[in-house]
DNA sequence: TTAATATTTTAGCTTTGTCTAAAATTATTT
DNA sequence: AAATAATTTTAGACAAAGCTAAAATATTAA
């Protein structure tokens, strides 16, 4: 496996996690998710082109290659172990170990990436609720959905939150509803589409349309 | 504190280590150290004068200026914040934790630095027995003298080893000689120029000129 | 104290990654 | 289907960090 610049790195994982949603990538897409400019991205793919890790056509878009997807899971497994090592040794918060993972995900040696996978007890998912890729670039695909799109009776992880304010997490801390924890809808009320969910075999208790909104969970 | 690229950290540490020795680096030496050539010593020199990190007129040589020392010692609170993890927590070899540190040590984020600290237990030396500076920038100076220089009946710290073969680290391990370890030095014999010392309260053995030669201590 | 040698700096070129402005292509509307 | 709009690419510049070769300065030796 090869060497990437830290500027390549980030262009992959970018095309990465934009072709899960989509097919192909377009260059405005990127450009923004970047936060560059449309041009620097075409020269960008010129050079990823060259090196085999992305399909590209003038015009068309880009994908990427086994290879480059070999190269994403890569940086994304550096990238969540990182993550998983600030928040559970390091005492990071959720909402903080994106940013610091970001620099460390860098550093590519695959000595120290295996190693700290074995320090850590070999993690299936970050911080996040996201599966951490094992060192061979298998990942558990499964698949995240909203709390309201979870069919009743089914057992599923919570795996994230979009809204991370203050409010949202007193209230999750209140409810005893954390990343990780196994929850099954029982009932949902069609007046107020509010729900009731059960943690484990504990009593069933309600929660809001809005709560409910902002919870993502994951069925293995 | 600014920000200085993974460039300017690795010319501000080479600096600064060069220094120690002598009293102003010359443009042959830093290029010598960072095995680059001597043109591009005096860009960066010109470029690290303008942020006055050091001191510099033109063919007179360099040392940096108080600022730079500040920065030096935070590029070197992080690597050996990292070796001392990569050896304690990951169980890297005592040989391998430089290379991986060097990498390491260029993401600059105080929160994390500090946070590592913590999580370590605040070590004072890295596996090679050198000081970690603090968050403060405070270093404990302790002169690094070989073994052979010790006088008599003063307890000492290893710190290191200048060899690394396997061969040394063989006999080191058989003499229960590792990093860290008190030792005093009891007598010397000219004939040979091997040495009696004691670890702790234990009887004292035997070591060998050569072996002696190779070993360095710190007083505190 | 010149002359020869070694060191250091300057000048100019290269690569990587970025940018702006203009040209080319594709998509959308009327 | 042509005209307008949006997107994408090209062309040309720039900054960082490196290099080589030549010029400038220091040092050493005769």
């Amino acid at each position: 496996m090869l060497n990437y610049s830290t500027s390549e790195e980030n262009y992959i994982k970018a095309i990465y996690h934009l072709q899960r949603q989509d097919e192909t990538v377009t260059t405005n897409e990127l450009a923004n998710e970047l936060k560059t400019k449309p041009a620097s991205v075409t020269d960008m793919m010129k050079k990823l082109k060259i090196k085999k890790l992305l399909h590209y056509q003038p015009y068309q878009g880009f994908r990427l290659s086994s290879e480059g997807c070999k190269v994403a899971l890569g940086i994304i497994r550096r990238h969540r172990l990182w993550e998983y090592f600030l928040a559970e040794k390091l005492k990071f918060s959720w909402d903080e170990v994106h940013e610091v993972a970001e620099d460390l995900e860098h550093v590519s040696n695959k000595k120290l990436i295996d190693k700290l996978d074995e320090f850590l007890g070999f993690p299936r998912v970050d911080p996040h609720g996201d599966p951490i890729p094992d060192a061979n670039g298998k990942i558990e695909i499964s698949k995240k959905i909203c709390l309201t799109e979870l069919p009743f009776n089914t057992p599923a992880n919570v795996s994230g939150v979009s809204d991370q304010s203050s409010e949202i997490l007193e209230l999750l801390e209140h409810k005893k509803i954390t990343i990780g924890v196994k929850l099954e809808v029982k009932k949902k009320f069609d007046f107020d589409n509010s729900m009731e969910v059960r943690i484990g075999r504990q009593p069933a208790f309600t929660i809001s349309k809005q709560l409910a909104e902002n919870i993502f969970v994951q069925t293995p």
